[in-house]
RNA sequence: GGCGCCGUAGCCAAGCGGUAAGGCAGAGGCCUGCAAAGCCUUUAUUCCCCGGUUCGAAUCCGGGCGGCGCCUCCA
């Protein structure tokens, strides 16, 4: 087996074949930075982040990197009525998105290239596009990119641009393009882009740069001309990556992205999110809530990548207690003491047919809600066994942990959830102290104050649970 | 109008031609001083509806009905 991940250009199922292997060139556009970022948007880096782990599990050696767009038309806007300028107003969002994305156990990229910081890439690509007759500029200091010179144009979202002119895409605006459909590679400065400093020398006046230009500059100054893979949510397919690919082909002549991986839009609570709505979530608003990030991420998980997914609160709830009985298991896995070495269980077997499967289904295009169910049975198969009364040995356990770890590393779910369930010291002493009365009052068979003590313990977010070996605690919910 | 997706138990969600995974919730049992955790049993004879193809369909085809996305800034 070796991964399929579906390509929207071709729109169908790819075997994933990187241009020069082991390396993996891994580039996905990622937000304009004027706000706080939604859980819609938390999706799509999840689904990069799933597709990160999961090449470097599979032994890959990924160059993955995410952009941060700090100019566009609604972050000058922001700005001025800010009254900061774009770098003043972007950093502090930039830096929040990427703290909120490493809560929830989003492994980092090898670099968050900002948009502003290749403005001089970006002029002489425009310049490179003039050159080679792709693009123009206009008497007012703008550069168009002319669709009508680059006959692939529409394959990725499969339009066929002879008949599907659209009326609602002409724009009184911009009446200079020779073309409506010719979109912006430079824009000309307007009053309000000085004020915020969103405003550049170039060749053709004052500027900025059109939006679609950075990801193609950005992408193949870091990545190199053919990009592995390029991923975005599935509302950039029209006209942004169409758009890159024009740019990019049209400059380099050569093939830009391998393959291209959309992630289907969140629905929240039933309805599409939108700021008109009113609706949209903050990572940061759940957390507060006290929503657990690995109950986050889990939910984000419970669908394939290229499915509707309806988020909500409710079931969140549910994902918190899926997370806390993978973390139980890990407890009880790591809660044995000494075991006989010479030998070798049905749950050895059990483990390595658990890691065969996950990869299977990972393989096929990221089915991440199937991978969590082969996680359960494994939760489900082990434990039985364990209950079973037949005799494990040390090498059933650890390879029983390795497993659990080794899909936890795609998963990213143990890892997190551990993390939030750390106690300081003071309360552990406390903790332990009641155990301790507590357990005296077991042994005088006073269940009265025992139970006291254990609903004390729980109101405070410590459960128990007494066993043969003595009584072991945990945070929960 | 154009392009596309989806409709599976109370909820979430796999399966995509061979007789319904998994999670959450519920019921009964084992274990326990009682719990918790865990295990066992149980919870859709059936996959929106109607036709068709097939030995066989949730899965393929046609037609309905219902929900949604993109086509415009948007992950």
């Amino acid at each position: 087996m070796s991964l399929k991940l579906y390509d929207t250009l071709s729109r169908s199922l790819k075997r994933f074949e990187p241009a020069n292997p082991p390396t993996v060139s891994l580039y996905a556009c990622g937000p304009t930075i004027y706000d706080h970022a939604h859980i819609g948007n938390y999706r799509s880096f999840l689904v990069y982040d799933l597709l990160h782990r999961y090449l470097v599990w599979s032994g890959y050696n990924v160059r993955f990197v995410m952009n941060l767009t700090d100019v566009d038309d609604k972050t000058i806007l922001k700005a001025a009525e800010a009254g900061e300028t774009i770098k003043e107003y972007t950093g502090p969002f930039g830096k929040q998105i990427l703290e909120d994305a490493e809560e929830l156990g989003i492994l980092p990229a090898e670099a968050y290239p900002l948009a502003t910081d290749y403005i001089e890439e970006m002029i002489s690509w425009t310049q490179r596009l003039i050159e080679n007759g792709m693009a123009y500029s206009t008497a007012d200091g703008s550069v168009y990119f002319s669709i009508g010179s680059f006959p692939e144009y529409g394959r990725l979202k499969g339009l066929d641009l002879e008949t599907a002119t659209t009326v609602s895409r002409v724009d009184s605006d911009e009446y200079e393009k020779e073309d409506v459909r010719d979109f912006v590679l430079w824009k000309t400065t307007k009053s309000i882009d000085e004020k915020v400093e969103a405003s550049w020398d170039s060749p053709w006046g004052r500027g900025r740069p059109g939006w679609h230009l950075e990801c193609s500059v950005m992408s193949i100054k870091e990545l190199g001309e053919t990009l592995d893979i390029h991923m975005g949510g599935e509302d950039l397919v029209f006209p942004h990556h169409e758009n890159e690919i024009a740019q990019s082909e049209a400059v380099t002549g050569k093939p830009f992205v391998r393959h291209w991986v959309h992630v289907k839009h969140l629905v929240v609570e039933g309805s599409k999110m939108s700021k008109s709505l009113g609706n949209t979530i903050t990572v940061r608003q759940l957390l507060e809530e006290g929503f657990e990030p690995a109950a986050i991420r889990h939910q984000l998980l419970s669908a394939q990548y290229r499915k509707e997914l309806n988020f909500t609160r409710k079931d969140l709830v549910a994902s918190a207690s899926a997370v806390q009985r993978i973390v139980d298991f890990e407890t009880r896995l790591s809660s044995f003491g000494e075991l006989p070495v010479d030998g070798e269980g049905e749950l050895s077997a059990i483990s390595l047919k658990t890691i065969s499967e996950f990869q299977s289904v990972m393989d096929d295009d990221l089915n991440s809600a199937e991978a969590l169910a082969v996680l359960f049975v494994f939760i489900n198969k082990a434990n039985g066994e364990l209950d079973s009364g037949s005799d494990i040995f040390q090498g059933d356990v650890d390879r029983a942990l390795e497993t659990l770890k080794s899909m936890d590393l795609v998963f990213g779910l143990l890892s997190i959830a551990k993390e939030t369930r750390q106690i300081d010291s003071s309360m552990e002493v406390w903790v332990e102290r009641l155990l301790d009365e507590r357990n005296e009052a077991r042994q005088n068979r006073d269940f009265q104050r025992a139970d006291q003590i254990r609903d004390e313990l729980l109101s405070k977010g410590i459960a128990l649970e007494d066993s043969e070996g003595g009584t072991r605690w945990k945070k929960s919910g």
